[in-house]
DNA sequence: TTTCGTTTGTACAACGTTGAAGACATCGTT
DNA sequence: AACGATGTCTTCAACGTTGTACAAACGAAA
């Protein structure tokens, strides 16, 4: 039923090889016969096979973009990740790990049996090994913190100065008890690079730490930042301040500060991270550390295209786009 | 470099079909050869080449899935349909057409060349005769309201019958003058459905339609919503009630009514559409009418597999998924 | 022992495409 | 007139896989 080339080769009446060079944009090719060809391709709606074509080039033209999930924060990156492929003539597959491992370790080993020419991930649960062991010679570039001692590409901006940053932000406008809400007991990749820059910056400004304004967390979603909201408030009901390490975290906890009649700003001050759309109209607007995120996806596509080239430099690349922290309500002067 | 079948086969002694058929799990094989070969093809590291694969049987597992952005109603349903896509060996590939009409074309025509085995489109701007002409004998199911008169699967719950149900439940908490947002001079497709919806509930109630109470919009987004908001306000300052034709629309809207000094719910209520996460962390909690994802995201998927498999009826199929209206605050009684 | 059926393995061709190499005109030079 | 250069098109082989058809080995039944 599909249209080969053999079919419009032998109705044009030439060989199979010169409707490819037709196809290709072969210089070659006199522009009566290329018309004549062209004509007939339309006529009879032929598309390369792509499969073919992968075959026996080597290359798919697909970069995988391997994702845990769809939240906000990634689909926004994915936007710009698609939009960067796009503009150097890849298309992207999306896919979705659900954070664990063992679908990671797939993907790092090439996506679904080497369908892709190169792989953009942002893992969350996959380890240095994994990494090592399963990607072979395949490209890919992480996004988001470095997993320790991976000789691999990654992007990501520079957790630890962004959200020490952002609590000296806080500590600027007076507060004085800032809790923490995506803390772990055993932090790893992100969240140590944020539990770090909060603790520097509590320490730096003086104060002390203090493990019960710390609110660990498993996911970065909404309801969890709801939960951690509300036991931070029962154990330490003083505080005036949170820094949130993402932007759901930071949505949950607005809703659980409103329940409790906290006001926001006025009582209690909040920051997320990402910056997020929907930062710009939660209630009150949320500030937040804003990753630049068109940087973040070209940069990662650049590096990408580069291995896929075998044009970059042997040992692997890092790169720290910039990032700005985006002043809004929930976090004005008290 | 990478490891085909024939390496595996010299390696292990024997024919490069009897590889194939161990990776295949073919019956007729012996334990004492399969055991020997598997033993191979893990030292080796061999993965399937998926284009040839693809190439020899005509079928590369790979479904496209054709939306017009990542925004956080079909980054929801994408979830989704990955599941139900994942549940029956399938993979997804992601495709944002950003809602022009070229790139959505060519989604129609096979997605990038027949790369695919099906495709389920979000289609915002294709018109009929594009799908008619190009999809050719390429599987295709729709998401979203249907284009009038296309011979293809479709999938999406019933838009009027759900906006009739929104603006009655706010005609039934005392709400007489009803606003929507997302309205068109020249509805069609989604929008014509729901504006449709919210004409019959407010001509049933034996209002009067009222041009002045309709906020046109360009796009489904926070900011267009905002900006509608603040027109309708200006314009008839003494509405009660606000009807968004999706959520992201009554976040804004939301906003608008805040900076006016609205009270939401007792001064002015609000309905959106989509019910996405953040509906339930939005100030007020937003009521939404709450399409059944999963179920979409399952209809869709068997339909294209039937499609796919060429098991499925002549005729187009219509499946109308559940739906309810969630009421939250932001709709409670004035 | 012969015969037949079953189990296990192999050889071959083909899927649609493109790189390499070469055939064949045509044309301008010498 | 012979020559190479150039432009245009073709032939051939190969990418890695699997369906088809068949061969070999084996055991059981006659």
């Amino acid at each position: 039923m599909p249209v080969s080339l053999k079919d419009v080769a032998s109705i044009a009446g030439v060989s199979i090889k010169t409707v490819s060079n037709v196809v290709n944009d072969y210089p070659f090719v006199s522009a009566d016969t290329r018309s004549r060809v062209q004509a007939v391709i339309d006529e009879l709606g032929y598309r390369p096979n792509f499969s073919a074509r992968r075959l026996r080039n080597g290359r798919s033209g697909l970069v995988a973009l391997s994702l845990p999930e769809l939240t906000p924060y990634f689909a926004e990156l994915a936007e710009h990740v698609v939009a960067a492929a796009e503009r150097r003539g890849f298309t992207v597959l999306i896919d979705r790990t659900g954070g664990e491992r063992r679908h990671e370790r797939l993907v790092a080993g090439g996506i679904r049996d080497n369908l892709t020419d190169g792989t953009i991930a942002s893992p969350l649960s996959m380890t240095a090994e994994d990494v090592e062991k399963l990607r072979g010679n395949h490209p890919i570039v992480l996004l988001g913190e470095r997993l320790v001692h991976v000789g691999v590409d990654h992007v990501a901006i520079d957790s630890v100065a962004a959200s020490q940053d952002a609590v000296n932000h806080l500590l600027g406008t007076g507060r004085r008890t800032i809790a923490a809400i995506g803390t772990s007991r055993r932090p790893t990749g992100t969240v140590a690079l944020r539990q770090r820059g909060y603790e520097q910056a509590i320490k730096a400004a003086g104060l002390r730490r203090d493990r019960a304004l710390y609110g660990d967390v498993e996911l970065f979603h909404r309801e969890p930042g709801y939960q951690a909201m509300q036991e931070l408030l029962q154990r330490r009901p003083a505080l005036d301040a949170v820094f949130c390490f993402n932007d759901l975290l930071a949505f949950g906890a607005l809703r659980a500060l409103h329940e409790w009649g906290r006001r926001v700003p006025e009582d209690v001050a909040v920051v997320g991270f990402d910056d997020v759309a929907e930062c710009r109209y939660s209630s009150p607007p949320l500030t937040s550390v804003s990753p630049d995120k068109r940087a973040v996806a070209e940069y990662a596509m650049e590096l990408l295209v580069q291995r896929m080239q075998g044009s970059a430099p042997e040992q692997p690349q890092e790169i720290f786009p910039d990032y700005e922290l985006v002043i809004r309500q929930s976090s004005a002067a008290g």
